[in-house]
DNA sequence: TGCAAATTATTATCATATAAATAGACTAAC
DNA sequence: GTTAGTCTATTTATATGATAATAATTTGCA
């Protein structure tokens, strides 16, 4: 019931917190969808809280754009082409809905814009700290070297790094899906972390951008996102939801 | 003082959405930089209204990424890196801080990230109806023909029928940042919408689309974009800030 | 000094009362 | 019969006061 360790960590932190966490990830997998969204007073009685930690949760979850309210009209499920997706919260509860391959490919096509622009601002202005911040996220992919834990969480420093190294903070922006995209492909695919392809290819991304090539940075951070994309489009037919 | 036209119109309709709505504007515009944040009781104080409205102001903001409130600790700002900055709510508040050419910059970078993308995925995938929008968007960009006030509106339309015909909802997050961009691009350089090498670019956009080429799609609105950010660079050095 | 307990400042929660907004029904005027 | 106005009921919006929980700080003690 509790929301993914992606979401925020403050998410049970209190009455109010816990309430939009369970409205929130009951609203994505779709508990209102066809009827009309509960009154402020049935909500507080249904989770046995008070009327202001029912209000508080309501206008969280409205200013992620999942619900709109009015007096009279009651409280109301905006369209999901209002929500915040790329809100950490909002990510989260969607990976409960569905941890489709769907959504998985969504994320990807994202990543695949994103990374690759990334990779190749970065490329044009990195500071040395974030040349450095790129190394070290490489640096722990090589220690890491195949199969160890460390490995997935090197993988995301280094992608992150690569996002920070943009310079462009709207950039930064994606680094819980990228996280969450990381995460969720390798338990899908069973695909090895850091082994020899993957490890080289991410060489291949820290040297363009060492050597301030953006054009060789796009393409190889398109390389990476292209081996993920292929790995999940090949268990497409596989996986049940 | 009241935040652009671009956020959410219902942030004045009371005092729980107007104090939001300053608050969101006093924090990024750095009101609260070096000090403190105040405290629930100051808050309530300083703008006249009751604790519940204040409560209910600093949980959105929350949820936005950009304050924290702890027991003793009080509320506080959280790090820019944290703000949703594509929250449009927030995307209106960062207009009022610094409609600054490098703004401009960030945003249409991005665009260029997502934007031929969106193209490309269009092509491959878009449905008739998809098409369809594509298709008005662009005849109403013909029909304003150079500097007519439709002219901007028609542009708008046709770039979010790219977005939404590319069939991933997260593509659709970046509408609120495209028209930002479009918008605010046209008051910074005066471009003419609807010139003809513009209208020509936009032109083989849709017909590329149409063709179901993705490589075409995406190097036709990669151009587009490529287009602007050339103007506004062009103008660095003359806008102030 | 170092640890434990008391203090205190601040948000969190609850309960209740009143106000405001609005959808929908009803009424009256033309 | 259509329009505009009015009423009413429902729901959120706002206000307020009391209590609880939390954690930083200070105090007291060994």
């Amino acid at each position: 019931m509790s929301s993914s360790d992606l979401a925020s960590p403050e998410l049970g932190r209190n009455l109010t917190f816990g309430l939009l966490d369970r409205l929130g990830s009951q609203i994505v997998t779709g508990v209102f969808a066809g009827r009309p969204f509960p009154t402020e007073a049935d909500i507080s009685a249904a989770h046995g809280v008070s009327r202001s930690v029912t209000r508080e949760a309501i206008k969280m979850l409205a200013a992620k754009g999942m619900l709109s309210a009015r007096p009279r009209q009651g409280i109301t499920l905006r369209p999901e082409a209002d929500w915040n997706l790329l809100d950490p919260a909002v990510l989260g509860w969607l990976l409960q809905r569905k941890v489709s391959i769907d959504l998985l490919v969504q994320f990807n096509q994202l990543r695949a814009a994103i990374e690759p622009a990334a990779a190749a601002l970065a490329a044009v202005s990195a500071s040395a700290a974030g040349l450095a911040e790129i190394e070290r996220g490489f640096a722990r992919m090589v220690a890491a070297d195949g199969g160890r834990d460390d490995g997935l969480d090197a993988d995301i420093a280094f992608h992150l790094a690569v996002l920070r190294a943009s310079g462009n903070p709207f950039f930064m922006q994606f680094r819980e899906l990228v996280s969450t995209a990381l995460r969720t492909s390798i338990r899908f695919t069973n695909r090895i972390v850091g082994r020899s392809a993957d490890l080289e290819a991410h060489g291949a991304v820290r040297e363009a951008i060492g050597r301030r090539d953006p054009a060789a940075a796009r393409a190889a951070m398109a390389a990476i996102i292209g081996d993920v994309m292929e790995v999940i489009s090949g268990h497409t037919e596989l996986a049940a939801d």
